[in-house]
DNA sequence: CAGCAGGGGGCGG
DNA sequence: CGCCCCCTGCTGA
């Protein structure tokens, strides 16, 4: 097959689309990502952790950006800043050294050592510019902004188009052929230049943790016990326990971990681009066949649920597989970005499906059909495959208040309306009583002129004495302190608490996935600069109603916004509003909790649920 | 303040 | 694998 015109105009579209992906790589991370710091001095290098902190004048890395660039790159498929950031400030180890350290030998056809990896953030800084971020995301960062090597290419024959990004490719099919992306997700996951730049550094950091654990062990650190196995993402073993040392498998790609493989496995499919489920009617993409289940009896429940038509297939009508790994693992959120734009507005008026919890009381008999909820359902009209879904009918009210008539659709709007008759947070200066915690902080710094730790009840004059607090304390950078806006605190401040508080607080499921979600939740609030970015230019001061990206009514501002947050829950860095330090909500009296309070991320509704322990929620709920 | 939809983790069959 | 629970952001009353 000839090229001709055809080639040339692939190349020049191919030099546009590498363009452009430097000017976004310009532009998220640097100038210094252009023009080639070098790699002199990465080996041994140590960078003081105060280094990494930007001064209050500095800018951010998105700031460089326009709310509208931001959206166009968000919209396109590209990651969010905090994904790979500079100056990201992670979760630290402070059994480990806080040093970046590099390979002695630089990767032979990269002519590089690519990047330092640092045992106690677990982190890998690029070595061309200063990029940080989990070995994935810096392997897929230096392939597209600094090797001169396009190892991924159009899988399309007498297409010649290549880039160092496996997202262009993805993208290239999408717009230029107007295939299918998941055709090329084999080609891209195989990629060896990746896998090659994949193992370097996963070599590099197994042999820094084993120096490591080496040195402490010679030291008498207290290492006993043969170090668990624990599968990365690149799937090598590693001979080094999770970052809280009880878990034996944990991700590569984030903080996650946890014993069980099959939860790993589920996990790693959400650093995965691809979607293998869909809703057969409105054909929104999930990455969980479960996920489909209950948008399907939420959203269209008055149509059969068929479970085998779930799956999704790619145009050759083969079911696309769950396990791929797409483009390294590589930018998962930014596909999904563009995935979620599947979803239709099939959604109006339907019901809504919620958990029962046992606890809470049964339905009411406005109830027309039996709740779907397995338990409450024991006859078998199973909603696996054909009937109608008996789904309890929206607006249904199941929970109510034993403090006033109000009932409400699910447990978490009885916890979140309880807490205007409990006002938990309590201010612990005065008699102040605030329903919502970020009421509660900003008493406590208007009236009080203090800022409230949200780990405990310690109670600062100003934020350098919070951030020193936190960081002697808790052992928590808080550079969310210092920083203007745009970026604030790193996801695991508020999502892990239960890991760095540590005992005796009964975690709930968010210990990973509350700082996972906070993460994504921070960049979707369009509080703060990259957040306002992804909905659009309208986005100041929080409004979501961004006009230049959507497309269409507020549903589908909605689910662009659902996207770009989903999307950065992948960097594990929130991008919120710089303000977040006064929605941790202080804790209330010191003895008046065993432990420190789950205070969540939820500005609106958080409640620290220790708080109940003289009454714990589930008295509040009446059963029918 | 509350409803809603989506996403992630834990658990048990 | 499916269910349950929890958390989150968005939106409207």
């Amino acid at each position: 097959m000839e090229g001709g015109a055809g080639v040339g105009s692939v190349a020049s579209l191919t030099m546009d689309c590498e363009d452009m992906f430097k000017e976004i790589t310009k532009k998220l991370y640097g100038e210094e990502a252009t023009v080639g710091v070098g790699v002199n001095g990465v080996v041994g290098v140590e960078f003081p952790a105060a280094e990494r902190d930007l001064q209050d004048d500095e800018l951010r890395p998105e700031e460089h950006i326009t709310a509208w660039g931001l959206a166009a790159l968000m919209q396109n498929g590209f990651p969010p800043p905090g994904i790979l950031q500079a100056n990201f400030t992670p979760r630290t180890d402070p059994t480990a050294e806080d040093r970046w350290t590099a390979a002695e030998e630089p990767l032979a056809w990269a002519h590089s050592r690519v990047a330092a990896y640092n045992p106690a953030q677990r982190l890998f800084k690029c070595a061309e510019c200063e990029c940080v971020g989990f070995l994935a995301r810096v392997a897929e960062h230096w392939l597209g902004t600094h090797s001169q090597a396009r190892a991924f290419q159009c899988p399309l024959a007498g297409c010649g188009f290549a880039s160092g990004w496996a997202r262009a490719v993805r993208q290239h099919l999408a717009r230029d052929h107007h295939s299918d992306p998941a055709a090329a997700d084999h080609l891209l996951r195989e990629n060896p230049a990746l896998d090659d730049l994949t193992r370097y550094l996963q070599r590099l950091k197994t042999k820094v943790d084993s120096a490591r654990n080496e040195r402490r062990v010679g030291s008498g650190a207290s290492v006993a016990g043969p170090a668990p196995v624990v599968i990365t993402e690149a799937g090598a073993p590693q001979s080094e326990p999770s970052s809280d040392g009880s878990k034996r498998y944990a991700c590569a790609a984030c903080p996650y971990a946890t014993d069980r493989r099959d939860l790993f496995t589920r996990h790693e499919n959400i650093h995965r681009d691809e979607k293998p489920f869909h809703c057969y009617l409105c054909q929104k993409q999930f990455n969980r066949a479960d996920h489909v289940k209950k948008h399907f009896l939420r959203m269209h429940r008055d149509q059969p649920y068929d479970l085998n038509r779930i799956r999704r297939t790619n145009g050759k009508g083969v079911v696309s597989a769950g396990s791929m790994y797409c483009g390294g693992g590589g930018g998962g959120g930014g596909e999904g970005v563009v995935a979620a734009g599947a979803g239709k507005a099939v959604e109006a008026s339907m019901p809504a499906l919620t958990q029962a919890p046992p606890e809470c009381r049964a339905p009411t008999v406005k109830m027309e059909r039996p709740p779907l909820i397995k338990a409450d359902t024991p006859s078998t009209a199973t909603h696996k495959t054909t009937t109608a879904s008996p789904v309890r009918r929206k607006g249904e009210r199941r929970y109510a208040c034993c403090y006033c008539a109000w009932s409400g659709v699910d447990n978490w709007c009885l916890k979140r309306h309880l807490n205007t008759h409990l006002k938990p947070f309590a201010c612990a200066l005065c008699e102040y009583k605030a329903a919502r915690a970020e009421r509660l902080a900003t008493h406590v710094h208007k009236v009080h002129n203090k800022k409230a730790c949200a780990k405990c009840p310690f109670l600062a004059d100003d934020p350098q004495q919070l951030a020193l607090h936190l960081r002697d304390a808790h052992h928590i950078e808080s550079r969310n302190l210092k920083v203007p806006s745009s970026v604030g605190r790193t996801g695991f401040v508020g999502g892990s608490q239960g890991a760095i508080v540590g005992a005796g607080v009964v975690q709930s499921s968010s210990g990973a996935g509350g700082g996972a979600a906070a993460a994504g939740a921070g960049g979707a609030t369009g509080a703060g600069g990259s957040g306002a970015g992804v909905s659009g230019v309208g986005g100041a001061g929080g409004n979501t109603s961004g006009a230049g990206g959507g497309g269409g009514g507020g549903a589908g501002r909605r689910r662009e916004a659902r996207a770009a947050g989903a999307a950065r829950l992948f960097g594990y860095l929130e991008a919120s509003d710089g303000s977040g330090d006064e929605y941790e909500p202080p804790s209330v009296l010191a003895g008046d909790f065993p432990a420190a309070p789950h205070y969540t991320r939820d500005k609106e509704n958080a409640a620290p649920q220790t708080l109940h322990h003289s009454m714990p929620h589930h008295d509040h709920c009446l059963r029918y």
